[in-house]
DNA sequence: TGGCTTTGTGCCGACGCTAAACAAAATACG
DNA sequence: CGTATTTTGTTTAGCGTCGGCACAAAGCCA
């Protein structure tokens, strides 16, 4: 079995995500010998995957030698990353440490078709790759819908025009294969639903770094989103088709919704009701998520539009409060609508999930907005690295 | 790092849950060569704590060379098992495998003082290791109330009379340290809660072996505990606290609970619900759960009870629902009454469960009843035992 | 009886790591 | 200003684990 150095792996990730910045604290993070780590670094470094800067650091004022600095190799591999959303998608080139090294404009509509849709979003990468002259490793798609294991089936993607149970995964392989990308001979490509990605990015690079159980909630334009990171590790259940959080009841006397039950988070606590709430209209000029966040943001002084936020606020806050008594997690982000609540009234919603959470005076769970551009992008990125995480010597044979 | 062979933790799992029968699945398990495998078995009997049966097998069929079969030593070391619960405590000790090697009667009431229950236990467990002359690797407690970490304080346990916030971890080990029992020198003592230490006993033993994410629901007199068991690991959350399952919303129209909303699981499905929806006093005789649990096998004619089922099965198989959206398992394991429930009438739950949960057309998650005696005692041990499946070498030191 | 298949074992080498000594680059202190 | 101290990086030797291989053992099948 001709496995590479064990510690490889886990050094990379701890330069890809920014916890070792010298080759000291690489050496106490994965608890080896100097030597060790030196050798790993070295190693990296040949594999075009970070870059060492050993000039005289400008002294961080401790005493003893100072250490190298280690990077990210700016100028190294990258990956394809795609995210499909309602307004259109979004193809970028993304490189270790989570960094964008370019954008595609994207289309604005989405076909009906998503073998066109992905083909489309595809050849935009390619051409981005073309352009910039990188080497591809891999490529990740983050869609709006659960996506279902082991087949990789959106599952009624309801923002989109799409069939339920389009295989979206086979489908982006396809679209994979069929362009050609130099360097992804036998296509890898991987698929996940959008908020798990904005997890994965968001614990990776953004406000989750750190955590050991790292919850989200997201709401985008009709429905709630969740995710959860465990260990590192994104946790989609058996079948990918964990963290349907949409519909935990948050208002007994609330509306049907369409799962059998009423007052489900799912329609009490998404832009649409938001603005109901608030007696807006929807416009179709711009996406529901504008609309809502532009009112939280410019109209907040309005009565109604505080009363309306309070509303969701406490809707929001209930069904957080669940979750932390079902998985109690350590720290929790929100996305969407939700960061904009949060931002709204920061004190209110803490104060909710505390009172409602079963163990909540013992201290807390921190409750944050999302920190990173584009995380559904990045975490689509973050799927296509980890087999370079898991084993960087993989570079060798692409 | 003086580490030990690193392939002899894995090894001594699989044979430990019964996975490894021979030398040749432990070597296609462990994905080592047959030599390594074999390296590692003789390791493992050396140490004492698995025996090689190398007579001729009577055959099992297939053709080439018969393997020689492994066993747990079933004369090996042992750990000491205690479970505290509402009608008293019991000791044991448990060897490898899961399998319990003698009994203590223990008691029928729980004192007041925490401290007194656990001198008394642990003195009763050294006494059965001066019978049998076992070595003791370790120890294990289950209580019945969440533990929360990092200082194992035992939360609102409700059924018993101890102070909320007992510091039952640091209370055992005093008790271990005070006993003097031999081999536990510096005393190692795990403490879970009873609902967790089930999952994870039926899941290494029981009904849950070979489960990936296992979900586990349970009610012994009051109230409804939750476990979840992913790769092989409790997942207890943060601060120990995962799983309070009990106030899912499963009657919008029920009655109030204490922690401020209406309808919760534990109010809604527990022997306390069962006997007021049948119509029964509860009786100061027996515990709650075996008059429900005798209600159950013996007077599922009566249309009574058979309502009364019906209608637990509904708010069950709702709150079961709500966890399988939000958690995603792969099957599900039930104790206590909800086991009661699931063998009175089976299919009702399975249909109840997969018509509410979001994806359940797909097959549906299959539910079981918990499978094994005293399955939180041997939880109990699977807790002390895990530093040895871990690094078997640690035996040496003890 | 002689293949065939599968399992167990002994030997050797590869390789990833530790340990220990040494070298280098900064600060602290006289 | 020079030496001691602290921290980091590098070199070398050596150990332990595991893979690869060859061979032996123990059953089926013809």
């Amino acid at each position: 079995m001709e496995r590479g150095r064990s510690a490889l792996g886990p050094a990379l990730e701890l330069v890809h995500t920014g916890r070792a910045p010298t080759r000291a604290v690489l050496t106490s993070e994965l608890g080896v010998t100097r030597a060790t780590a030196g050798a790993v670094a070295a190693e990296l470094e040949a594999l075009g995957l970070i870059t060492v800067d050993s000039r005289p650091t400008a002294s961080a004022g401790s005493q003893g030698r100072p250490s190298h600095r280690l990077f990210v190799n700016e100028r190294g591999p990258v990956v394809l990353a795609a995210q499909i959303h309602a307004d259109g998608y979004r193809v970028a080139l993304v490189g270790l440490g989570g960094r964008i090294v370019a954008t595609s404009p994207g289309c604005g509509t989405i076909p009906e078709d998503p073998a066109h849709v992905l083909a489309d979003a595809v050849a935009a990468g390619s051409e981005l790759l073309r352009e910039t002259g990188r080497r591809c490793l891999g490529a990740g798609l983050a869609v709006p819908s659960a996506v279902a294991e082991p087949d990789g089936e959106a599952l009624n993607p309801l923002h989109l025009a799409w069939p339920s149970g389009a295989p979206v995964r086979e489908l982006f392989l396809r679209a994979l294969t069929d362009a050609g990308i130099p360097g992804v001979t036998e296509a890898i490509g991987f698929t996940g639903n959008d908020v798990n990605l904005m997890a994965l990015a968001e614990h990776r690079h953004g406000a989750g770094r750190g955590a050991r159980d790292l919850l989200c909630v997201a709401s985008g334009h009709r429905g709630v989103g969740g995710a959860l990171v465990l260990d590192g590790r994104l946790h989609s259940g058996s079948s990918g088709l964990a963290l349907e959080v949409g519909h935990l009841t948050v208002n007994p006397e609330g509306a049907p919704c369409h799962c059998g039950s009423r007052g489900c988070l799912d329609i009490e606590a998404d832009p649409l009701a938001f603005l109901g709430a608030a007696g807006r209209e929807p416009g179709p000029e711009v996406s529901l998520l504008q609309q809502a966040a532009d009112l939280l943001r410019h109209e907040y002084a309005d009565p109604g539009v505080r009363a309306a936020a309070d509303l969701l606020i406490d809707r929001l806050g209930l069904g957080i409060a669940g979750l932390v008594n079902i998985l109690n997690p350590d720290r929790i982000i929100l996305g969407g609508l939700h960061r904009a609540l949060l931002e709204a009234d920061p004190e209110r919603l803490r104060a909710v999930v505390a009172d409602r959470s079963l163990w909540g005076r013992s201290g807390g769970v921190p409750i944050l907005p999302c920190s990173l551009d584009h995380n559904s992008l990045v975490g689509a990125a973050e799927l296509a690295w980890q087999p370079v995480l898991d084993d960087p010597l993989v570079v060798l044979e692409r």
